[in-house]
RNA sequence: GGGCGGUUGGCGCAGUUGGUUAGCGCGUUUGCUUGACAUGCAAAAGGUCAUAGGUUCGACUCCUAUACCGCCCACCA
């Protein structure tokens, strides 16, 4: 059989993806006959490239799929790619700039084409590096959440949504990307600690009634702020009722510095007494607090920013500065007027845009939100009853603190590419209609009115229902990219159309995500699922720890820490890749990188590959042939043939186990160990004795030909390359279509394990002695075996050819009564004593005068150690680690001391 | 402020319900080009499992506290 002898990662993956893919080995149908089992993929975003903790989430996934593909199921791989609005806008605006184009003068339908180019041209990248790392996804049934279907599903669970009182619209405060322009979600402002400063700021006090003042009150009160430049929307200041410092405020008024606006003082228990000096700035426009403390005090919001942030009119001679601008030249114009106090550090956490990392604004603006509360009850219900199991098991706690604190979700986005939001208003009817005034809805119970001349509709409506006016026009915003994601279980299977495939495949079976997508993604389709398809929308939630470089740093393209999977890939192959970042993944832990982690893998590619090699030069095709049943039974099978199997069968029934618990690092080095350590350092050289008998050659074959298959969920391309190359005594045309070994408990022995344990023992008693006697490798030395009680002379004699062979020894001599030998190394196992004698072997006066000098060597050095531990300034003067040294030093001389003077005695 | 994770030989990590001798990879030392493999083989050195208590016949494993490192969540301006 035909074999190369260096392995060719490259070549071999091209050739069997193309094989798998071309012969449709990757596709599922909805099939009676089997049951189904479905994995959604997590969508990467299409401007995205494969990183390592995609390589990793795709590994892990496709392990499960290969692995329940041959056991018989159905199995349905669903890819696809997200439309990723805020990133893909960014990025191909950035391309656009670069031509010295920009989309408003452009407009939005020119805009959107190009994006749709951008998306043609790019938007594939990934698809293709999945392919690159084995994925067997059903790309057949490709899907991206702005395809025709899914962009259906969209509109529809909007207007279902907004039918039930689940949507609305309002004016409320939301965190602000000035860069990217458009309003975000809570979970896309990610929050860091930033060292800020807090400002200590004067506000002069008007009293109405001059006659209340006494002489100790001062004529000012000091407001502590991180954010000064929103001073220019305060609108009152706020103290805790029962902080008695400020008691004498009550009938007061302060005057806000700067602008000179008159502010009311009010008081409120929401504020901090402990914090700066107790009292607080209200700016209903800029923050979430006073923005509450607006609405009950009746307060009207002024909103300073303009959308990039910078101060618009109601900034007076402020406006047109940035943020941070309008901070400084306040703060000095505040010096200047000698109403700044003071200033302190104060770190605190700072919302981030997570696309661009720009610092967020709180901002009030008219947003279209989910009510969450009702969407969280069942969600929340499915998990708590054990319906959907998170593993590892602590991510429970995680999801059910966060859906029992939910808060409305604000879907619309100040972009164009994504989802324009299914609503039409009116104009005339607009015009008639109030606005009503803003009030705390959020995670209100009560029902949210709808605004007058608004329809929402999947279809542009022809005319106003209310009017009959045809001059609608649609909402410019589109929505959050997760509101087409959180449908994605579904969504990608046809619904709102009651497909077979829905019928078939959901429930999926797992979900494999990395914990920052919980709340972003998991969450959502969990709810999801449970209003639309009302069921659960997968069993199990794995989710793996986060790819880290070797410092422990997040990997991120920003931080230039990235270890790029597709160098990795050319450079040891996709096997190893997904075998070592399986192996170095625990169950939840973060995984730190680096690039020499890859080797591992590698090196049992080509460990394996050798051994096949071994194997096909060795095997005769016409002898492996045989059902393995039969041969189990045949009396010529060796120790090393049943042993061999033994251990296959425990291994293949931990491995099983070890996938459905989700330990697949477990996995992965069970098999590691396996094939390495007992079938290629044992196995491989016991059966050299007998390779030409039947017995071998049969059990070499399937135990082989088992542990390929065993092992291809995780290597799937070296697998199928080798399997390809044994003899076909099987009809299928793909390793990946074969089936999933049996376990066959009866293989296992305990008795036979121990029987080889013994002899393996014995062969690294030899080795050792063998090696501490300096006895030459190639030397062949007699050994005499005293048995001990147990009665095991008769199966080390069985075995003896094995010991001669792996020991190199020409002779075994073994009783219950061996003497010693004069002149004899001896080593010990429990109650059974092996003897090698010398004389002869080696040169006795030669050995015995190097270990002599050896000890007269130790013996001074001995001596040098002690006296220096004797000597009371080195004791007390040395630093502790170098004391401590010196005794362990003088301890492990010692030992070396006996030991050599035990052996010289032996002589 | 709340929650979670980690602390095991020089380094990076396993250790599933508490049970004989605590494993693995890298590195180190020694020997070996042995007809599958030097991306290898053989042998060896190296750990009071962060600290202090407790439960138990028995604790790396369970409980309590402490320390350090890290992560997530959070509207003290």
């Amino acid at each position: 059989m035909d074999i190369p002898s260096k392995y060719n990662p490259k070549e071999t993956e091209e050739k069997w993806y193309k094989f798998w893919e071309e012969n449709g080995f990757f596709h599922a149908e909805v099939n009676s006959e089997k049951k189904p089992y479905t994995i959604v993929i997590p969508p990467p975003n299409i401007t995205g490239i494969l990183h390592m903790g995609h390589a990793l989430n795709n590994t892990i996934q496709d392990i499960y799929i290969r692995f329940k593909r041959m056991q018989g199921y159905e199995t349905l791989w669903m890819p696809g790619t997200d439309h990723a609005g805020i990133a893909t806008q960014n990025v191909v605006e950035k391309k656009l700039r670069a031509e010295g184009k920009d989309k408003e003068s452009m407009g939005r339908e020119k805009f959107l084409d190009e994006v749709w180019k951008w998306k043609e041209d790019y938007g594939s990248t990934i698809i293709t590096q999945l392919k690159n790392l084995g994925c067997s996804c059903d790309w057949p049934r490709t899907r991206f959440t702005m395809d025709d279907g899914l962009s259906e599903a969209v509109r529809e669970v909007f207007v279902k949504l907004y039918e039930k009182g689940l949507i609305y619209r309002g004016n409320y405060i939301i965190n602000w990307c000035p860069r990217c322009k458009t309003a975000l979600s809570d979970e896309e402002a990610q929050h860091r600690d930033v060292d800020g400063v807090l400002y200590y700021i004067k506000y002069p006090i008007v009293t109405k009634d001059e006659g209340r003042r006494t002489k100790d009150d001062k004529d000012h009160v000091v407001v502590a702020t991180t954010r000064p430049e929103t001073m220019l929307g305060d609108v009152a200041v706020c103290v805790n009722p029962r902080d008695k410092r400020y008691k004498h405020l009550k009938e007061s008024s302060v005057i806000l510095p700067v602008l000179n606006r008159e502010l009311k003082v009010i008081f409120d228990s929401k504020v901090d007494p402990k914090f700066g000096t107790g009292v607080l700035k209200v700016t209903p426009a800029h923050d979430p607090v006073d923005f509450e403390l607006g609405v009950t005090h009746g307060l009207e919001p002024v909103n300073i920013m303009n959308d990039d942030a910078t101060i618009n009119e109601a900034g007076d001679r402020f406006k047109g500065m940035d943020r941070f601008e309008a901070r400084e030249a306040i703060i000095d114009e505040l010096k200047e007027r000698d109403l700044f106090v003071k200033s302190e550090p104060h770190r605190h956490a700072v919302g981030h845009c997570y696309r661009c990392h720009t610092m967020v604004e709180p901002r009030l603006s008219k947003q279209w939100f989910v009510k969450m509360k009702p969407l969280s009850k069942p969600a929340l219900q499915a998990v708590k009853k054990g319906r959907i199991k998170f593993y590892p098991k602590r991510w429970t706690k995680v999801y059910i603190n966060w859906m029992e604190n939910i808060r409305d979700w604000c879907i619309s986005r100040q972009i164009w590419w994504g989802h324009r939001i299914p609503v039409y208003y009116c104009k005339a009817c607009i015009q008639k209609s109030q606005i009503p005034n803003p009030k705390s809805q959020i995670n209100s119970k009560s029902q949210i009115p709808k605004e007058e001349g608004t329809v929402v509709s999947k279809v542009k409506p022809e005319k106003c229902p209310a009017c009959g006016s045809t001059e609608l026009e649609q909402d410019n915003d589109v929505l959050d990219t997760w509101f087409s994601s959180w449908l994605w279980p579904f969504s990608t299977m046809g619904w709102p159309e009651k497909t077979k495939e829905l019928d078939y495949f959901y429930p999926t079976d797992v979900l494999v995500t990395a914990q920052e997508i919980i709340f972003f993604w998991v969450a959502r389709m969990i709810m999801a699922g449970m209003e639309f398809m009302n069921d659960i929308p997968f069993r199990d939630v794995y989710i793996h720890g986060t790819v880290r470089d070797d410092t422990g740093t997040k990997m991120s393209k920003s931080l230039g820490n990235i270890i790029d999977p597709i160098d990795v890939i050319n450079q040891f192959g996709s096997d190893a890749l997904r075998f070592s970042i399986i192996s170095i993944t625990a169950q939840g832990q973060d995984v730190f990188l680096s690039p020499q982690k890859f080797e591992i893998g590698r090196n049992f590619a080509n460990k394996l590959w050798n051994a096949s090699r071994f194997v096909l030069m060795n095997l005769k095709e016409d002898m492996v042939k045989r059902d393995l049943c039969q041969t189990a039974s045949d009396p010529a099978l060796s120790l090393a043939d049943r042993w061999i199997l033994s251990r296959f069968y425990q291994m293949l029934d931990i491995f099983s186990k070890n996938l459905a618990s989700y330990r697949i690092n477990d996995a992965a080095n069970k098999i590691y160990e396996f094939i390495w350590h007992e079938f290629c350092d044992w196995y491989l050289e016991m059966a050299k004795l007998t390779i030409e008998e039947a017995h071998t050659q049969i059990t070499i074959y399937k135990v082989l030909e088992k542990s390929l298959r065993v092992l291809h969920p995780i290597m799937p391309f070296i697998t199928e390359d080798i399997w390809q190359r044994l003899p076909k005594e099987h009809g299928d045309k793909s390793i990946m279509a074969s089936s999933w070994p049996h376990a066959q408990k009866a293989f296992i022995s305990k008795k036979i394990d121990a029987d080889m344990q013994l002899v393996i023992q014995i062969i690294q008693a030899i080795r050792n002695l063998r090696a501490t006697w300096r006895i030459e490798y190639n030397k062949d030395v007699d050994v005499f075996i005293k048995a001990g009680k147990k009665g095991v002379v008769s199966s080390i004699e069985k075995c003896s050819t094995y010991v001669k062979k792996l020991a190199r020894v020409s002779n075994i001599s073994i009783s219950d009564t061996v003497k010693k030998p004069s002149h004899a190394a001896l080593a010990v196992i429990e109650d059974i004593e092996i003897f090698i004698p010398l004389e002869g072997v080696i040169d006795l006066e030669k050995e015995k005068k190097r270990l002599s000098d050896k000890l007269d060597g130790l013996l001074s050095e001995l001596k040098a150690a002690e006296a220096k531990l004797k000597n009371k300034n080195f004791v007390s003067k040395a630093p502790e680690e170098v004391v401590k040294k010196a005794r362990e030093r003088k301890e492990s001389i010692s030992t070396e001391v006996v030991s050599l003077r035990k052996n010289l005695k032996l002589l």
